[in-house]
DNA sequence: TCTTGTCCGGTTTTT
DNA sequence: CCGGACAAGA
C-alpha cells in the first residue's frame, strides 16, 4: 500500500485517496494525469472498497486504454478480467455484443467505419435520387452523426424548413437501411447502448448495482451523448442534480486541451458535471514533471488569453531551462531548410532523432519538411496517414470476411461484387437496387442485396450475381471450421483477391499488406468468442497503427492535434502564421481562436527541454504565394522568455501598411465597414442572440451589415445602425 | 466495362 | 500545386 503512494505528490495523494464521491481532477499537462487514473484504480482494490468487477474506465484512444491496462496489471497482482477498461465504443460494442437481442441488433451485427459509412450515405442517396449538389453525402453525414452525438433520432430532430426536413428523411431513411443490413456505426454503438439501458430497468439495474466506480479520463473531450450515457449508468437520472445513491464518477480532464470541439466535444460537460454530481472534490495538478520553466511560462501566458477557464497554472522545480527559440523566416522553403540544419545539429549533439518532434497545424505542412529530410537522408516518420485497416486492398478482404459472417451487409456487398472484376458493372447493380427496394409484408424496408438476386428477371446480370452469391457461401461453407488465419487464406485465394494483385504491374506492396493481415489474424487471440466477429470488430475500433516502421530511430513530424499526449525532448512548431495557426477557418467559429491557442498549448506542452517556434512571410498555399503575418500567439508569449534566431528590427512585420514586396501580395481576405473597428473573426454580444462571432461584412461606416454566427442561436446579418452589439 | 482526362477544392481526428 | 472524384473514349 505505502509502496503504491509513495512518490506522489500532494495533490496527486489526495485525488487518489479520495472518498466514495464523485470527483473532478484538473490535469494539467504533464502532471501524472494516468498515473492518477491508475492508482486510484489499484487503491480502490487494495483497501478493499471495490473489486475488480466494479470498475468501469473509459478512455477516448485504445492507446490510452491499453496504457491504463498495462500500468495496471504491473501495480496489481490479480486477474484484471472482470474490470471493464476500454473506449467509449469498445465498452459499447461489448455491451452490444452481450445484449444483441434487446438491442435489436443481430448476434453478427458488424461495424461500419467512417468511410463505410460514407459510402453507404452515398449509395442511400443515390437510391433516394437525390440531388447531391444540394444534398452533398458528407454533409448528410455530419448531420446524421452530429445529432446522434447529441442523442438525438430522427424524431428528436426539428425541422423548420423543406430543406431540414429533407435531411431528417435522410437521417431516417438511413438508421433503416443500416437496421435492415445489420450495421451499426460509431455513434450508433453509443446510441443503441444509450437507448437499451434507458429502456430496460433491469439492464440498468444490473450495470449500475454493477460499477460503482466509474472512471473518465480525457474528460473534457466528452460530447453530449457520451455524458448523459455516463449520467445514466452513475444512476445520476437524466435532469439537473444526481442523487445521494447515484455511483462515484471520478472525471479527469483539462480544459485547456480540449481540442475537439470540432468532432462534438463539449467542454461545458465539466461544469455540468461539478454541479450535476455536487462535486465537492475539485483537484487540481499543476506541478508538471515534464517540461523546464521557461517552456511552461510561455504556455501560461498564453493560454491566459482565454476566457472562460477552470483556471489552472503549471509550475515545475526543474528550473527554467532554455530559453524559447523562435526563428523568423523568408520562405516556407527557407523554413525548412532551416529546420534541417537545426535537427543535423541536434543529432550531432546526441540527441536521439526520435526525440525530435516536427508539428504544424494543418498536415499538408508536412510535405516540404519531408521532401528536405528526405533529400538529406534523415530517417523520419509521419503520423497522420492512412492506416493500416484502412487500405483499399485490406478493406476489400474485410469485405469478403463480412460477408462470411453477414451476407446483408450490403456496403461490404457492393464493395466486392464486382472486385476483383466480373462483369458486374453500375447498370447491374442498379437493377438489383431496384430488386431489393421490393417491399411486402415479410420485409417492409426491402431486402438485402444478396437476397434481392433471386428476384431479379433471368439475364446475364443475374447469372453473375448469382455467381457471386454462390462464391460467398461456398467459401462460408468451406471455411467453417477453420482456424481464423486460414479463413482469410481461404478467402483470399478463392475471391481472386490475390490472384488480381499479382497481376497488377504496383501490386507487390498490396500483396504484402494481405500477408500481413494473416499475420495479423495469426497474432489475433480472442478467447471465449467467436473469432472471425471478433477480428472484424478489431478492424473496425482499432485501425491499426500508420505505417509504423518500428524500431527505426526517426525524426517524428505529426499535426498538432496527434500530438496530444505525447512528449518530446526538443519539439518545433513550424508556420506559426496568421490563417494558418491560428487557421483563417476558425475564425469563422464560435469560441474559434479560443480552441486554436489551447491547440497552441497543446503543442507547447509537448517539450521537455526546447522549444522552437518558426514562422515564415512568404508560404506556398493551394499553389499560391501566400503572405501572412505571424501569429498573434507569438505575441502572447512574454519577450523575456524568448530568444530570436533572428534580427527582430528590420522585419518587414513592423506594419502592415508599409509591406513592401516584389510580387503582388495576396492578403488573407478582410473586409470590414470602414474603420469602425469591426473586424472578422471579432466576438461580440448581442442583447437578444448573446455571444457570436464575426463572420462576413458588407458595406461601411453606419450602413454597413454585419454577418454574425451565434452558435446555437444562428448565423444572422445585422444592420449596425439599428443592432446594438458590443465588442467583446 | 476499364482507362484517360478535367474539374474542383483544399483544418484538425478517433472510434 | 496535387489528389480525389467524375465524365467521356477503347
Amino acid at each position: 500500500m505505502s509502496e503504491l503512494l509513495a512518490n506522489l505528490n500532494q495533490e496527486q495523494f489526495a485525488a487518489v485517496t479520495l472518498p466514495n464521491q464523485s470527483a473532478l481532477i484538473l490535469a494539467g499537462a504533464g502532471s501524472g494525469k494516468t498515473r492518477v487514473l491508475t492508482t486510484r484504480i489499484a487503491w480502490l482494490i487494495q483497501t478493499g472498497q471495490a473489486t475488480p468487477a466494479n470498475i468501469l474506465a473509459v478512455t477516448f484512444t485504445n492507446k490510452a486504454a491499453k496504457e491504463m491496462t498495462a500500468r495496471l496489471s504491473a501495480m496489481l497482482p490479480i486477474n484484471l478480467r472482470g474490470m471493464w477498461i476500454g473506449t467509449f465504443h469498445g465498452l459499447c460494442n461489448r455491451f452490444l455484443r452481450a445484449h444483441h437481442q434487446d438491442a435489436g441488433l443481430p448476434a453478427m451485427f458488424q461495424i461500419l467505419d467512417s468511410a463505410d459509412q460514407l459510402s453507404a450515405i452515398k449509395r442511400l442517396l443515390k437510391a433516394l435520387n437525390v440531388d447531391d449538389e444540394k444534398h452533398p453525402p458528407k454533409e448528410v453525414m455530419y448531420f446524421i452523426n452530429g445529432n446522434k452525438d447529441a442523442g438525438l433520432r430522427p424524431q428528436h430532430v426539428e425541422a423548420d424548413d423543406e430543406f431540414g426536413r429533407k435531411r431528417v428523411e435522410y437521417y431516417r431513411a438511413y438508421d433503416e437501411q443500416c437496421q435492415r443490413e445489420g450495421v451499426v456505426d460509431f455513434a450508433e454503438l453509443l446510441l443503441r447502448t444509450y437507448e437499451l439501458l434507458l429502456k430496460n430497468e433491469l439492464l440498468r439495474e444490473h450495470y449500475q448495482s454493477r460499477f460503482k466506480h466509474i472512471l473518465v479520463d480525457e474528460f473534457q473531450d466528452t460530447n453530449v451523448l457520451q455524458y448523459k450515457w455516463l449520467k445514466l449508468l452513475a444512476g445520476a437520472g437524466l435532469q439537473g442534480a444526481a442523487p445521494a445513491t447515484a455511483n462515484a464518477i471520478f472525471a479527469v480532464g483539462d480544459d485547456d486541451q480540449s481540442i475537439y470541439a470540432f468532432r462534438g466535444a463539449r467542454v461545458g460537460n465539466m461544469l455540468d458535471f461539478e454541479r450535476d454530481f455536487h462535486v465537492q472534490n475539485l483537484i487540481k495538478l499543476e506541478q508538471n514533471y515534464r517540461s523546464h520553466g521557461h517552456i511552461l511560462d510561455a504556455a501560461n501566458a498564453l493560454i491566459k488569453n482565454n476566457a472562460q477557464r477552470l483556471g489552472k497554472n503549471l509550475w515545475t522545480d526543474a528550473g527554467h531551462g532554455e530559453p524559447v527559440r523562435v526563428f523568423e523566416s523568408q520562405t516556407d522553403l527557407d523554413e525548412a531548410r532551416w529546420l534541417i540544419s537545426e535537427i543535423k545539429a541536434l543529432i550531432a549533439d546526441g540527441s536521439k532523432r526520435s526525440e525530435i518532434a516536427l508539428l504544424y497545424r494543418s498536415n499538408a505542412q508536412s510535405r516540404v519538411i519531408e521532401q528536405m529530410l528526405f533529400a538529406e537522408g534523415i530517417p523520419y516518420k509521419v503520423y497522420g496517414g492512412l492506416r493500416f485497416f484502412e487500405r483499399a486492398e485490406v478493406k476489400h478482404a474485410i469485405a469478403y470476411l463480412r460477408l462470411l459472417a453477414n451476407p446483408d451487409d450490403d456496403t461490404s456487398y457492393a464493395r466486392v461484387v464486382n472486385f476483383p472484376a466480373r462483369g458486374i458493372g453500375a447498370r447491374s447493380l442498379e437493377q438489383l437496387n431496384d430488386a431489393a427496394k421490393t417491399r411486402d409484408m415479410a420485409n417492409p424496408a426491402g431486402i438485402s442485396f444478396y437476397r434481392a438476386v433471386p428476384l431479379l428477371p433471368q439475364g446475364k446480370a443475374a447469372q453473375s450475381f448469382a455467381a457471386f452469391n454462390k462464391l460467398i457461401d461456398g467459401m462460408r461453407e468451406a471455411t467453417q471450421h477453420l482456424p481464423l488465419k486460414e479463413i482469410i487464406d481461404h478467402v483470399l485465394d478463392h475471391s481472386g483477391l490475390r490472384a488480381h494483385y499479382k497481376a497488377e504491374r504496383e501490386g507487390q506492396e498490396r500483396l504484402e499488406n494481405l500477408n500481413e493481415l494473416i499475420n495479423a489474424a495469426a497474432n489475433f487471440t480472442q478467447e471465449d468468442e467467436d473469432s472471425l466477429i471478433a477480428f472484424l470488430t478489431h478492424a473496425s475500433l482499432e485501425a491499426g497503427d500508420n505505417q509504423a516502421e518500428a524500431g527505426q530511430d526517426a525524426v517524428q513530424l505529426m499535426s498538432v492535434h496527434s500530438s496530444k499526449g505525447l512528449e518530446f525532448n526538443q519539439v518545433f512548431i513550424t508556420g506559426l502564421e496568421e490563417g494558418l495557426f491560428p487557421h483563417e477557418n476558425s475564425t469563422k467559429e464560435l469560441d474559434g481562436i479560443d480552441e486554436e491557442r489551447r491547440l497552441m498549448y497543446v503543442a507547447i506542452t509537448r517539450a521537455r527541454h526546447r522549444l522552437y517556434l518558426s514562422f515564415a512571410q512568404t508560404r506556398m498555399l493551394h499553389g499560391q504565394t501566400r503572405y501572412n503575418s505571424k501569429s498573434q500567439f507569438l505575441n502572447e508569449i512574454p519577450e523575456q522568455g524568448l530568444k530570436w534566431l533572428t534580427p527582430r528590427f528590420g522585419s518587414v512585420w513592423a506594419g502592415d501598411d508599409d509591406f513592401v514586396a516584389t510580387e503582388k501580395p495576396t492578403y488573407a481576405k478582410s473586409k470590414a465597414p470602414g474603420d469602425s473597428g469591426w473586424r472578422i473573426g471579432q466576438n461580440v454580444l448581442h442583447a437578444k442572440f448573446g455571444n457570436g462571432v464575426i463572420v462576413d461584412a458588407e458595406g461601411s461606416g453606419q450602413d454597413g451589415r454585419l454577418q454574425v454566427n451565434f452558435g446555437r442561436n444562428g448565423v444572422k446579418w445585422l444592420a449596425l445602425a439599428y443592432a446594438k452589439l458590443e465588442k467583446v
